[in-house]
DNA sequence: AGCTTCACCCTGTCCTCTCC
DNA sequence: GGAGAGGACAGGGTGAAGCT
């Protein structure tokens, strides 16, 4: 362990967990990489746990500026040097936690059959040609379902990363910066992102647009066809109507407790898309509906 | 053998941001 | 405010591999 992690534990007074971190080999990369499931498995006690948390989202609110209407805080942008009360702990660990989003690439390779021979090659460091494609296909087929058919480049980086975090064997060993490269490069200098990932992604999205398109071209005016074709991808609910609009009551009247908060949010994300989309409403509608989409983390 | 699918590569366009 | 740079995406070409 490194003394990143052993001089922030210190300050947060979570001296009684460094050596769990220490055991199990979390450096300051890894660190920023924490992710709520494995917090839970590093600090089991609840106490010290929520404590962890706390710390976490207790440094978003000073990242965003009290009163400036001018100025809209956003989720990538890290807070000026001034901005920083914190010394020891940069101020990307709230976005790291909330803004980007984890992959468990383990539970994800398991849902499926193929999935699991994979894994077992996997953990034998042994891949062929034809497992590593169908593993792109998983990856990409689980990143469209839970964020649709345009995922954000920070979403794809997250999950190149994890998948090389949790099976170093994949890693690029010709990209020294991410060691991703081979999975997810983002665009440079006017030059498309590339890798397994995004050209899965681009070749899906070119299929489910084909029909879509020539089909719209013969029955609708070139504009409307053109927006809908657009527009992005909403995923199925993964929970019912009935049960999304008791979790949409619930937020409404209640700001606590925060994770049940986040999970409700969490659960409600795609019924939240699909009400936007259907009914149009303006930022006062929005914020009534949904008042919790404003608070910091949210969003993502 | 012919067809389909897919990875890989390339170009063009749109949009945002920064600089002057 | 305009110009330029850069990121992201769409669309298309090509060749290899797999399928019928």
């Amino acid at each position: 362990m490194d003394d990143f992690v052993c001089d922030t534990l210190t300050q947060w007074q979570l001296t009684d967990v460094i050596d769990r971190f220490k055991d199990e080999g979390i450096d300051e990369e890894s660190f920023l990489l924490l992710d709520e499931g494995t917090i839970s498995q590093l600090i089991p006690k609840a106490g010290p746990r929520l404590k962890f948390l706390k710390k976490c989202r207790g440094l978003i609110e000073p990242a965003v500026p009290p009163t400036s209407p001018d100025v809209q805080p956003t989720a990538t942008t890290p807070p000026s040097m001034e901005d920083q009360t914190a010394p020891v702990v940069p101020a990307m660990i709230p976005q790291t936690l909330h803004i980007i989003p984890q992959f468990d690439i383990r539970q994800i390779l398991t849902g499926s059959t193929e999935g699991k021979l994979i894994l077992g090659s996997l953990d034998e460091d042994v891949i062929i040609p034809s497992q590593r494609k169908c593993l792109v296909r998983i990856l990409v087929s689980h990143l469209m379902e839970k964020f649709g058919e345009s995922p954000t480049s920070e979403t794809k980086k997250a999950l190149a990363a994890a998948l090389i975090h949790g099976f170093p064997s994949l890693k690029d060993e010709s990209d020294s910066s991410s060691g991703f490269g081979y999975w997810f490069t983002p665009g440079r200098n006017r030059r498309p992102a590339t890798g397994f990932l995004e050209e899965r992604l681009r070749n899906v999205r070119k299929r489910m647009r084909k029909p879509a398109r020539s089909q719209s071209t013969q029955q609708t005016p070139p504009q409307s066809s053109e927006a809908s074709t657009r527009r992005t991808f909403i995923p199925e609910c993964t929970i019912s109507e009935e049960r999304a609009i008791q979790c949409k009551e619930w937020l409404k009247h209640n700001s606590q407790p925060l994770n049940q908060v986040e999970q409700y949010m969490q659960d409600t994300a795609v019924y939240r898309a699909k009400s936007l989309r259907e009914n149009g409403w303006d930022i006062q509608g929005i914020r009534q509906e949904f008042p919790h989409l404003f608070t910091p983390g949210m969003v993502s």
